[in-house]
DNA sequence: GCATTAACCACAG
DNA sequence: CTGTGGTTAATGC
């Protein structure tokens, strides 16, 4: 097995950066490292689920089996833990992980992430306010979803790729067009007809999978008022 | 009624 | 895989 060294992630993980050489040990001596490739699955829905899983690096889709077909819940970058809700909450997993750009992530042992979270408080704090901030956004995703149309969802997300995701105002999607319907919640289709139709008004710029949004003012208009 | 929104189907690069 | 056109159903003046 490769060795470990936790201690780099600590510059990462605000989380991890509480935690003591002693339990560093701890966590160095139960931490497997993983590299995926775009479109590898980093765990799977309806498995058991056993492992906390912390991404260093690379970019990841949340994907749940719905009643009637699947979503893409988020769209995860590191530094982030994943699958928290997942593992904690339940035996198995409720939802899918794949890997969207190349990844590297470790996987810990939940036993000994349990094991962690009793010993210091510090670090148990961090993880909290991870886990409250990503319900603050759920709760934000859902009321969007519901009360906005998808103009304002589309360009909501676009928002997000930029901001959030990648701190530019270009950027490769790393969805085809099928998932990020799946994303937006709509169909192929209308998501093809809507970028197209804010190419034209000049509010984006699209080739293929490259997004530049030239007109940023406009798109947060679209976001309210869509 | 009439317009708007958005999904589904089909088909072509 | 993606873009487009036609059709259709639901909803709101």
């Amino acid at each position: 097995m490769k060795s470990i060294n936790c201690s780099l992630c600590i510059l990462k993980s605000e989380a991890a950066k509480n935690l003591s050489s002693g339990e560093l040990n701890i966590l160095n001596q139960s931490c497997v490292e993983v590299d995926f490739k775009k479109d590898e699955v980093i765990f799977k829905q309806n498995a058991m689920s056993s492992n906390i899983i912390y991404l260093q690096s690379g970019m990841v889709k949340l994907v749940i089996e719905g009643p009637q077909r699947k979503q893409i819940l988020k769209i995860k970058k590191a530094p982030c833990y994943l699958g928290l809700p997942t593992t904690m909450g339940d035996k198995i997993n409720h939802y899918s992980a794949v890997a969207v750009i190349p990844t590297r992530a470790c996987f810990i042992d939940l036993n000994v992430f349990k094991e962690l979270l009793k010993l210091n408080p510090d670090f148990s704090y961090e993880i909290i306010v991870e886990l409250c901030k990503n319900e603050l956004e759920q709760f934000h995703r859902c009321v969007n979803l519901v009360q906005k149309q998808i103009f304002g969802r589309l360009a909501n997300n676009l928002i997000q790729f930029s901001e959030d995701l990648y701190n530019a105002d270009e950027f490769d999607l790393p969805l085809n067009r099928n998932e990020f319907a799946d994303l937006v919640c709509t169909s192929r289709e209308t998501i093809s007809r809507m970028l197209t139709e804010l190419a034209e008004e000049n509010v984006i710029k699209v080739s293929g999978k490259r997004i530049k949004i030239l007109n940023k003012e406009m798109l947060k208009k679209i976001r309210e008022n869509g």
